[in-house]
Parts: C-alpha cells; structure tokens; sequence
DNA sequence: AACGCCGCCTGATCGC
DNA sequence: TGCGATCAGGCGGCGT
C-alpha cells in the first residue's frame, strides 16, 4: 500500500511529466473518487486548466492548477487509497479497467486508476486539515510528538496510523518504525519514555527517508507487475509488493511472520491490532 | 474529545 | 476444476 515514501516517489516522478501541461478533455468513469465534488464541477474546473506545480503532503498530492477561463488557481487533491495509481499514458493505449478518472493531455492521458476505489481525486480539501506535521520537515519535533502521545491511551501503533499525528505513516512504517526504535507495538502511547520518544521520532525518519531513497533509485519505467501489462506507462508507481527484491531487504519485519528476526533471530510475530497486521520481534520489541 | 466500530471495494487466497 | 467464503486495509462518519 502506498504511504508517504511510495507517493514522494510518484510526485518526484509525475511533477515534470504534467508540469505545463493542459487538460484537453476529462473523463469520469467512477464519481465516487470524487468524494463530494460534483462530476460536473470537476469536470468544468479542469477542462482547459493548466498544471503549475505538484506537490506531496501526507499520502495526499496536491496538484496545482490554473483555470481556463478566469485563470483562478485550483487545487486538485489526490490519494492513492490501497491500491490506487496515477500515471500517463499513451493516449492510443487501453485504459485499464479500473479507471477512475482519466484526463486527456493531448499525447498522453493522465490516468487514476484504483481497483478498489478507495482512493480520490477531488476538489475537495478537507482531508487536509486532519494532517499532522511532515515527518520530515522541522515541524516535526519532539516536543509536539511527545506531547500528543501523551494524551492517547491507544497502542502506539494504531497511534502512528493517526495521520492528525504525524501525516504519512500506514501500516508498513509504522511497524517498520516500531522495530527500528525497538519499542513494543503495544504499548499504550502515554506510557513511552521520553528516550523511546526521541528514539521512535528519529525511527520515523530515518524509515521514511530510507524508503524514499530506495524508491529514488528506481528507473522511471519501474513496474512491480508484469513488464508486458505496463509498458505503455511514460510512468508508473510500481507496486514493489513484498515479493520484489528490491522492497523486500529494506523491510525487517513488516510480511515477515516466522521469518528470522534480523537482529536477534527470534521468530518475528504478526499480531491484529484494530484490524491491521502488525509485525514485530518480540525479543527486540518488549513492553 | 478520544476511541472503537462499520462501511466502502475488488482481487487474491482459502476451503471444500 | 470450480466456486463461494474470507481476508486485506486507509479513512470518513457515527455513536459513546
């Protein structure tokens, strides 16, 4: 699924691709990726418009735009969901069959497409305002982390899924991050030590920052699936599953059930906290 | 107001 | 082999 570091690598990617370009044509195939944006409305606001600047905030792009007719900025909002993906291509291409969204830029379209339809791609903003502070970005401290935590009485980890904590984190990092910091997904957030909390802050980072890194050596033609199925794709976020090599090394215990601990060898354990899977060592992850 | 729970979706996987 | 049941999960909305 992808989180803060797969959608950093897709804006980085996807920026130069629409940069000046113009939407000659947009075409609606599921409304409700729309969220509450009338397909009227979405539809109006595009046609013709120009994209100015793209930029990632959370799991969220934000793609700026400027209207055709009054040259007024706007702002489309995009998410990924579980399995969403944005790319262009060829306009002579078959769209894929789920299709969300597809915006006509003339050589190429802009394709969403999202088999479960979880994600958007809408006028509507506020989805934003529930965000925390960028993980990487200076307003991250500390201070403000320990402090939220300090009000919560939840697991720590299904804390960290909280996007109005810190915006960008999902399943895969936060249990990543747990491992990282060795402090046990279970425990309730209050109850972290103030060197737990500085030692997940940094865990945060340095798991997204690997990741980003990682996904940043990838080539833009990058597909996790079939090389066949995606290689019309100008560009495609691949999704690197657990089974492609190139994920699997930089993840420790997240899908690793069983599997030796790389650390101390100990069996890692998978356990359902709100209805996620949470991965740990239990040997380097004690309450 | 923190928190738990449900619904949204389809593809992959499981069990018979 | 085929097919229905189950699972997976980000997030918004709702109730407590």
């Amino acid at each position: 699924m992808p989180e803060l570091p797969e959608v950093e690598i897709l804006v980085r990617h996807l920026a130069p691709l629409v940069k000046s370009r113009t939407i000659q044509g947009v075409e609606i195939r599921r409304p409700r990726v729309l969220g509450p944006t009338p397909a009227t409305e979405i539809t109006q606001a595009l046609n013709g418009a120009r994209f100015t600047h793209l930029i990632r905030r959370g799991k969220f792009l934000l793609f700026s735009l400027r209207s055709a007719a009054d040259r007024e900025p706007i702002l489309l909002v995009g998410h990924l969901g579980m399995t969403g993906r944005m790319y262009l291509l060829p306009h002579s291409a078959e769209l894929p069959k789920h299709a969300a969204v597809v915006l006509d830029l003339g050589r190429h379209n802009f394709v969403y497409e999202d088999p479960r339809y979880f994600g958007r791609l809408t006028l509507d903003r506020s989805s934003l305002n529930r965000l925390g502070p960028e993980p990487l970005d200076p307003e991250f401290t500390v201070a403000n982390f320990a402090a939220d935590l300090r009000k919560s009485a939840q697991a720590i980890k299904i804390k960290l899924l909280d996007q109005s904590l810190v915006a960008g984190v999902g399943n895969i990092y936060a249990s990543e991050a747990l491992f990282r910091a060795g402090i046990s997904p279970r425990i309730a957030a209050r109850r972290l030590k103030p060197d737990q909390i500085e030692r997940l802050h940094t865990a945060i980072r340095e798991v997204l920052t690997a990741a980003i890194d990682a996904g940043s050596t990838l080539p833009l033609d990058f597909a996790g699936d079939t090389p066949n199925r995606n290689r019309n794709r100008l560009f495609y976020y691949g999704a690197a599953g657990p089974d492609s090599g190139f994920y699997q090394e930089r993840l420790q215990v997240y899908d690793r059930a069983d599997a030796p601990c790389v650390r101390c060898a100990t069996p890692i354990r998978r356990l359902i906290q709100a209805a996620r899977s949470t991965f740990f060592c239990p040997q380097c992850q004690r309450k």
